[in-house]
RNA sequence: GCGGGUGUAGCUCAGUUGGUUAGAGCAUCUGGUUGUGGUCCAGAGGGUCGCGGGUUCGAGUCCCGUCACUCGCCCCA
């Protein structure tokens, strides 16, 4: 081992870093719950081919992000870079085809080898969800639903905003993208370099290119909403309607394009202006032709991911962890005493500390640092009468309890 | 992958035009206090000054390289 770093990009989490994380992975698992999800445990790593294909060629996660490795069999192993491939994988493989309509939430490592930044690491966590088998609006209508159910939750809804657009049906979408590349082929010497390139490989990411030229010559393109067909009109129409039917609050945002290509019809993101660059904290859409393109039957499927360590730097003070019971013998002659009045605190359901060593002085300084509420203090005086010295960490009030009572008076303290 | 900024104690940071034993606050430990914590007082431990090379009588300080972190671009959760 030549040296002691964590591996650029990962990280350790301890202490309200990781309390951070299970609070949002259990909120949003619960709600999840509530809407009928089941939780789903996909490998975190797949042949090459499951990301490779699905993801488009054309994308920065195939062409440069992916964490790709060879096995001793010679077959190309990827560590997953987000989590729907491989839970189209799993429906395919798995066969449950049969038990659509599915609705399916995940948590767990990504890994994309890119360069770290603020509310970017090369592995983090996301928490997601699957709709599997649903072509009506009501399913997306019903995954945001859940999004904001959970932002609400998580008290997020003030820091965040929900963008939706439509990408519409492969159709519009072609007629789009091809009078796009013709609006702005024309106006080639305006764009940005990075635009040019864009043009040919994914034109649709030049709408929300932060580049000031790039926006100036975008501003009189065509408009996606004009492209729109009949049915993919109706479609994005239904779920705004259905989004107000809810109460959920939403802006309409034309220059929306998801990055990946397995993306149709809804397209959503809750952005927040308190992380700098990386504002996206939750984002999905509708993908009704990726589970086909995969080789399994024609599936529609809509749902959604958020990065966990996004979320948990918005997240507010966190309130403080449950307060333990410090048990405290006086000498060394009653710990043996001690360590089995914690065990039957401990058997009672209480929260229970007892210190390795040092003299009482010293162990009231752990309890306090502990922030224990409540101190059960035993002497010798304590043991002859079958008794404990109970303390009030926060007033200093003290009163000898009868060793039989102790569980029930300490029932006040919980 | 590209550009900017920053690396000194566990944490937050001082450190003068290059000058001899590198400091502070917080945290930790010990003692004041062997039946009572927080407050207070006294003391202690803790540093390859990110790493490597160079300039110099002398480098935490200047130069080059490198690594890491950080902010932005690209892209994305």
């Amino acid at each position: 081992m030549t040296n002691l770093q964590p591996v650029r990009g990962t990280h350790d989490l301890l202490f309200d870093d990781l309390r951070r994380h299970r609070l949002i992975e259990a909120t949003a698992f619960d709600l999840a719950a509530r809407y009928g999800f089941v939780e789903i445990a996909t490998p975190i790593f797949e042949f090459t081919d499951v990301f490779a294909r699905t993801l488009g060629d054309t994308s920065d996660i195939v062409t440069k992000e992916m964490y790709t490795f060879e096995t001793k069999g010679g077959e190309s192993i990827t560590l997953r870079p987000e989590g729907t491939a491989g839970v189209a994988r799993a429906f395919i493989s798995g066969g449950l085809a049969q038990m659509t309509p599915l609705k399916l939430f995940y948590r767990g490592p990504m890994f994309r080898h890119e360069r770290p930044q603020k509310g970017r690491q090369r592995q983090f966590q996301q928490i997601g969800v699957e709709l599997l088998g649903v072509a009506s609006p009501q399913g997306d209508v019903e995954v945001i639903a859940l999004a904001e159910h959970i932002l609400k939750d998580l008290r997020l809804t003030g820091v965040t905003t929900l963008e939706i657009n439509s990408l519409g049906d492969t159709e519009s979408r072609a007629a789009y993208r091809d009078a796009l590349v013709q609006f702005l082929g024309a106006r080639k010497t305006a764009l940005s370099e990075e635009s040019r390139e864009r043009l040919a490989r994914n034109p649709l990411r030049i709408l929300d290119s932060k580049d000031p030229g790039d926006q100036a010559a975008v501003k009189d393109a065509p408009a996606f909403t004009d492209f729109l067909n009949m049915a993919s009109q109706d479609f994005f129409k239904t779920v705004q309607d259905g989004l107000a039917a809810l109460g959920i609050g939403f802006k309409v945002n034309p220059a929306l394009v998801r990055g990946l290509d397995y993306y149709c019809h809804t397209a959503f993101e809750f952005t927040t202006e308190a992380l700098g660059a990386q504002g996206t904290v939750l984002a999905g859409g509708r993908y009704d032709g990726l589970i086909q393109q995969m080789g399994g039957p024609p599936t529609p499927g809509v749902g959604w991911a958020a990065g966990v360590e996004r979320l948990a730097m918005l997240l507010p003070e966190l309130t403080p962890a449950h307060r333990p019971i410090a048990v405290i013998p006086i000498s060394d002659d009653e710990v043996t005493a001690a360590q089995s009045l914690t065990h039957t605190l401990r058997r009672a359901g209480l929260a229970a500390d007892l210190g390795y060593g040092g003299n009482m002085g010293k162990r009231m300084k752990r309890a306090d640092k502990i922030n224990a509420i409540v101190a059960v203090i035993l002497g010798a005086d304590e043991v002859r009468e079958h008794a404990v010295t109970v303390r009030n960490l926060d007033t200093g009030d003290q009163v000898k309890v009868p060793e039989a009572d102790l569980v029930r008076h300490l029932a006040a303290y919980r």
